[in-house]
DNA sequence: ATGAAAGCGCTAACAC
DNA sequence: GTGTTAGCGCTTTCAT
């Protein structure tokens, strides 16, 4: 594809030094006279020299990349972490690796290899075996075993990881929603999606049950339903809960996908939002505000999220103190999906 | 962070042979006798030794690492392609670097060095400068001075850049299309969205006008309306063209966020899609499929194009001949969002 | 089949 | 300040 590349010992030759004292103008971190430097700099700008990243990064034991590991990046929960993370490396000077398991585990497990055997200087999870109430055992002795050799740092509890976590309070987002709900009179919830091996989801279905709890409020077991995170998933779990109930009061959606799955199935069976049924859903992504109507909805904070885990791994790789686990609160975003009863 | 890593010099040791005999049962691409594989082999798996990728690289002269730039990974068109071209990827033994440029050319620019110092085995840059109708020349220059080292492909028409192209080729999804348009009694069509400087609208505008003209019938240039590619624009552009015309017969958005824009603005005005106006999009993305009404939309095939460009690359590598540009047809995808007026 | 040795291209410790 | 030299950890001729 190309002519030989062009390297220290060439400039060093030209410029009538050692390649000890290139390399010295390259990283800058050494003195060097105020004459060679310039004549280096000049043969360096003459050939457009660009050193081999991949010499530096053997002979510095550091890539300068960083490997990102989600579920599908198409889910704009994940494209939003992916994002900030990769803005804040930029700044650091840092490259992502971006993996997409596709919710499978054979993929999340050689990704996991592959990354290590490309030296990245850190690794990030997101969703995944990060998020199961019993994760893969042969997959947390690998994060394990990958975590004494590289900062890892994952962002859900992940049972069993030795590692750096940064997690999602859904406490008092939880809280504001229901004073919310409550503040419009409002008292019968139903909470919609997800299943009971996903800690978010179980976080969420206890933080409701204990904060209904609170105003001396029940949640009946047969008001969770359980359903895929996805459009589908909402849109059929629907239609079953309009079909065997009579019409529920309000929906609390597990994510946005499902929401909107839950607005399709309403369309279709011409139950108005939020005259008829009062919706909330989780993530607050960009759905939530392309949605008709837009929805209310409990936000993650991913921004900040995102930076608590690039902060870990800068501090870590800077030789920093830091906690070990860290959470980010979540808050409510209210649009206009639900109906204050009490006006 | 960890203990010194083990090597092949390590395993060798143990072994009693040499490191290069090592290597050979690590590449498995030379013979060794059945008693050294075996021997090497369990002590490979005994101290769960794996070699390190960078010196691997460094020495082989390939990263099995391709880099990816878009401009903004969060629209659903980005991250498809990305999707789909990591699964190829994958499938060859490859990752993905993934830079989000977010329109910036100082940023498109570093990114583009920083893949290069990296030394990935190829670049995929889809929208940025690729699709500009004049792309800077600057940039220009890097990617012409990239192309000479690695395989660069770009999806998008380019000019100036030489390197590998798929692009994609709007005439065939216009004339289908304006024929199902015409197939449901429409004959005046506004174009929204998108700006002359950028070559996809540029060609959208082309093909309009090209397959109206088979039919006789004319564009008016005061029907193109220009606007931001986002929900805003789209929004902005409708609630101009409601309140400065009389009502449009048919609207063609320039793509899906647009196209979401303008429903935003039509249910504001109360005006209903397709009773009142009818609506095609571009992109065919997940957006068609969750708005209301589902959109009709002209699909631009991202699995195929994804894998054109993959293909090329594969075949760069491995010694090919492939040609330097290819294209990429696009179709129509129908669902609600039009109303036949003639029944 | 296997080992010795020379790279791959850079950085950093050491000596002057 | 600057050059010498020894890595970083693997692959790959070239002998044998």
């Amino acid at each position: 594809m190309s002519e030989k590349a062009i390297t220290v010992y060439d400039i060093a030759r030209e410029a009538g030094v050692s390649p000890a004292t290139v390399s010295r103008v390259l990283t800058n971190n050494a003195r060097v006279s105020e004459e060679k430097r310039v004549r280096i700099e000049e043969i360096i700008k003459k050939y457009d020299f660009e050193p081999n990243g991949l010499a530096r990064s053997l002979s510095k034991q550091e890539t300068k990349t960083i490997g990102m590991m989600v579920p599908d990046i198409r889910n704009p929960y994940f494209s939003n972490i992916f994002i900030e993370c990769e803005m804040v490396a930029s700044q650091y000077g840092y490259n992502m690796i971006l993996c997409n398991t596709m919710n499978d585990l054979s993929s999340e497990l050689s990704h996991l290899k592959n990354l290590c055997e490309k030296h990245v200087d850190a690794i990030i999870q997101v969703g995944g075996n990060a998020d199961e109430i019993r994760p893969d055992e042969e997959y947390v002795k690998l994060i394990n075993k990958t975590a004494k050799k590289m900062p890892v740092v994952v962002g859900g509890e992940f049972p069993g990881a030795e590692c750096y976590k940064v997690y999602t309070e859904k406490e008092h987002g939880m809280k504001e929603l229901i004073n919310y709900l409550l503040s419009c009179g409002h008292k019968k919830v139903n909470l919609v999606g997800g299943r009971n091996t996903v800690i978010p989801t179980v976080r969420k279905r206890e933080s409701l049950k204990n904060c209904l709890k609170l105003h001396n409020l029940e949640l009946a077991d047969e008001l969770i339903i359980d359903c895929k995170y996805d459009i589908d998933g909402g849109y059929a779990a629907m239609k079953q809960l309009l079909s065997s109930h009579n019409l529920p009061e309000v929906i609390i959606a597990v994510n946005d996908q499902v929401a909107m799955g839950i607005l399709k199935a309403c369309q279709e069976m011409k139950i108005k939002i939020p005259a008829d049924i009062s919706l909330v859903a989780y993530d607050d992504t960009s759905f939530s505000e392309i949605a008709t109507p837009q929805l209310t909805s409990v936000n993650y904070n991913l921004k900040m999220h995102s930076e608590k885990m690039m902060k870990t791994i800068i501090d870590i790789i800077s030789g920093s103190e830091t906690e070990k686990v860290k959470s980010v609160d979540t808050y409510l975003t209210i649009r206009e999906s639900c109906q204050n009863i009490l006006v």
